[in-house]
DNA sequence: TGCTGGTAACTTAGCGCGCACTAACTTAGA
DNA sequence: TCTAAGTTAGTGCGCGCTAAGTTACCAGCA
């Protein structure tokens, strides 16, 4: 039987914990964010939080690695349902203005704390190539579809595609500096990157 | 008569710690640094920092604002000088691996601290605002010298340009992740703008 | 040229507060 | 009744910032 109130299993608080975490992280900053917050917020008083959590950049990693793995099962179910709008999902799904937490949010703040925290910066570094090697295939397995120009250069497109990732990031971050320029880029883009002629 | 030895005038005090601040700020980050390790990477002590700036904040709004209004005089000169070329000397000045310090380093941390900040976040919105319409204002130069291709959207051009910024910088934090798809990257642009039809 | 008083560039030494983290205790649930 | 999920009430320390005192420099004057 599931506990009623307060009360939760040690893995379920963990869970509801590190969600938690996340989501206040994404909204400020590393630096910016206390553990006295996150405990309050998830509802928990901070020795607990630190029954889970060795330490505040534990948790920080730990959100990490969660955010990433999440995005990554669902870029790739969204791939295999449908590869030719793929590109578009994880769009909407890793840097979109309305998505409930942005994985980039993070990215932006691990890279701040790059410089200072080699842990961090590994672990950001192995997340990033993953991405670009994610988004680098999509664009592969576009070109054999002939959706994609066989004639640019997937690691390459990848990068750009990743730089555009930053863009949008620093634009929700900013308040919407961009406007509908976001539009034209994403419509530059595509007119580059799409098959006009065999 | 120009001070000796250790005292300076109240202007060159200023620069001097300005200088090292900017130096300091953009190998770490805003709230990475202390104003103690700024006071003596300066050769001075705390009280002095606080008499020539109110708080680190404004100390750090400073920094911003130096650092914009020495890449914008430099890239000014630099258009006024080489209009074809200018694209080049902007790139090496502000997001160089090798250059001295990068202005895009100080963006980035502004734009963690920005959630929290609005006063950092509107510096930062207006220098970035600048430096896309400096962008853009290129690319119609090299529109109407034939140099650039007349089909490509100027505006969001410079966007996907500032885009590549914040990719080199994110290479350059963490260590040289690109290695050289950062020379593919810029290929595949220039493929892209130049004019190849008429 | 040498003495001297005033000014402003500097220093030492520390305050208060906020934050990461914890010791010791309490209580719900099987 | 015993285990483990929870709490209260801190501690120590780092950092932004400052009060109070010190010393280098430069007038003005004999």
């Amino acid at each position: 039987m599931t506990q009623t109130k307060h009360r939760l299993s040690a893995e379920a608080r963990r869970a509801a914990v590190l969600d938690t975490a996340r989501r206040v992280f994404s909204r400020s900053s590393y630096r910016g964010v206390t553990t006295a917050e996150i405990a309050r917020e998830a509802g928990i008083s901070e020795p607990i939080l630190y029954r889970h959590f060795g330490s505040k950049r534990d948790l920080y990693l730990a959100c990490l690695d969660q955010a990433w793995e999440e995005f990554h099962d669902e870029a790739t179910v969204a791939l295999a349902e449908d590869p030719a709008g793929c590109l578009g999902v994880i769009s909407d799904r890793y840097m979109a203005k309305g998505a409930k937490f942005r994985l980039v949010d993070l990215w932006i703040q691990a890279l701040t704390e790059a410089s200072d925290d080699p842990v961090i910066a590994k672990a950001l570094r192995r997340q990033i190539r993953g991405l670009h090697d994610f988004l680098a295939g999509v664009i592969r397995d576009g070109q054999h579809r002939g959706v994609v120009n066989e004639d640019r250069d997937p690691d390459a497109e990848a990068w750009i595609f990743l730089g555009g990732g930053l863009l949008a990031t620093m634009d929700a971050r900013l308040g919407g500096l961009l406007g509908d320029d976001m539009q034209r880029v994403r419509h530059e883009r595509r007119r580059w990157m799409l098959s006009e002629t065999a």
